[in-house]
DNA sequence: CGTGTTTTTGACTTCAGTCAATTAAAGTGG
DNA sequence: CCACTTTAATTGACTGAAGTCAAAAACACG
């Protein structure tokens, strides 16, 4: 969680001490668990540990819609740290371990260390601004491109959590959720991504991804990585 | 500005009258003006004081995904105070008057009093919530429930800042304005109201929209109001 | 090795988009 | 207040991207 929150925000040793020292409960959940439910009033804030985690959302029909990703680092609900009652389920991908810390504690360490409620909130915007492009992409990009769009975005999160091997990684999504995602069919991921790899951006094998030339596909996937908040690399 | 904090947190008088004494520049905008572009690295940060504007992204191909709607009262960018760059652009849809407050004040006066500082957080968090529905809304609703539910939501912001005669309000946004924010085409969206409006949930006139029956429309548009985070009503 | 997922593929459908023309409304300047 | 222009709303005919349904093939795992 302390390096997550480095990522965006500079820490003293001290603040990095004192989030550490957080009173916490680590548990270890298996694929497919639930870790928050949509109406809960959840008194643990929690972060994941190791393994992915979604947030997602049904609608009438019985759709769902995956409305984030969460890596190893991330603050699954700091948001429930605050407001009522949650909006979102939280599931695991894969298997995860994740840290309960209780609720008060959150909000008391944000305002008796401002460093570390500045990297907290900072953590909450660039959240937000993911979820903004996240609605860019699924109302007004074609399917190609949406999806090019997902594989980069997991590609440079991965990479600025030290995680996967720069543009050879493992998606850990089934079709049907990346459709979840992308608000497409399982069907139609399905072509797109071997229209994708039939096009030479990328090479598959089971739910690995090479992206063979990031230009590219960053290029079909209208992939911008500034709102993604990191810091700068090239 | 305070009004629309108290909605979802309880401020002391004295917390009100700081954010009322932040140091700002009032500006009368007209219609269509931008008050923040991409990349921009604004230096201060506005709300709204009356009237209304939108956050919107440009995809690759022209489009243009309008992520945000902004009522009297709401922060435009707050993202900015703490992010370096804005990944967005917020543009008038009416006449409006914004007040600038330099970032470094909101900074300030959040960590100061703690009680702003988690209004101010709480009503990120509220947004975020918001920006997620608009999320499932795009990425898995059909169209008469994609539109139905904007609908109602701009019925229940209007009233949760006292704007609006109820279920009787006027909609500040042409079509294709419409088009952009829920992800369809503007002859689509027209065709669309035309819709809900002969199968009697709503009735319009010009940008007017009455809703005949809130129950029935709330039903086809798939609307719970729980993710805006507004106190309780009914 | 058998059962349950997940991935693929094909044939067909549909919702929403495109293009283009018409009508209506809202400004603008004299 | 009236022609003149521009912007917005509507409508119709046609197209197309993505969805649906259904079945087969490939995996995953006890």
């Amino acid at each position: 969680m302390v390096g997550q929150l480095l990522n965006r925000s500079d820490l003293s040793e001290e603040d990095q001490a004192a989030i550490l020292a957080l009173p916490h409960k680590v548990k270890e959940l298996p694929l497919s668990a639930y870790i928050v439910r949509e109406g809960d009033r959840p008194t643990h804030s929690c972060t994941l540990l190791s393994g992915f985690a979604v947030r997602h959302k049904v609608v009438v029909n019985g759709a769902r819609q995956i409305v984030n990703i969460h890596m190893p680092g991330d603050m699954l609900d700091l948001q429930n740290s605050l407001l009522r009652s949650s909006d979102y389920s939280v599931q695991t991908l894969t298997k995860a371990e994740v840290a309960f810390i209780p609720r008060e504690e959150i909000e008391q360490i944000a305002f008796e260390r401002p460093a570390v409620g500045k990297a907290l909130w900072i953590d909450t915007l660039a959240e937000a601004s993911i979820t903004r492009e996240w609605v860019a992409n699924v109302g007004r990009r074609d399917s190609k491109t949406r999806i090019a769009h997902l594989l980069c975005e997991f590609a440079m999160r991965l990479e600025a959590i030290s995680l996967g091997e720069q543009w050879n990684y493992e998606l850990p999504m089934t079709q049907e959720q990346i459709a979840d995602t992308v608000g497409l069919t399982a069907v139609h991921v399905n072509r797109t991504l071997k229209a994708l790899a039939a096009e030479g951006y990328i090479e598959r094998s089971k739910r690995a991804v090479v992206i063979n030339d990031w230009k590219n596909l960053a290029e079909v996937g209208d992939f911008n990585p500034l709102y993604l908040h990191l810091p700068q690399e090239d």
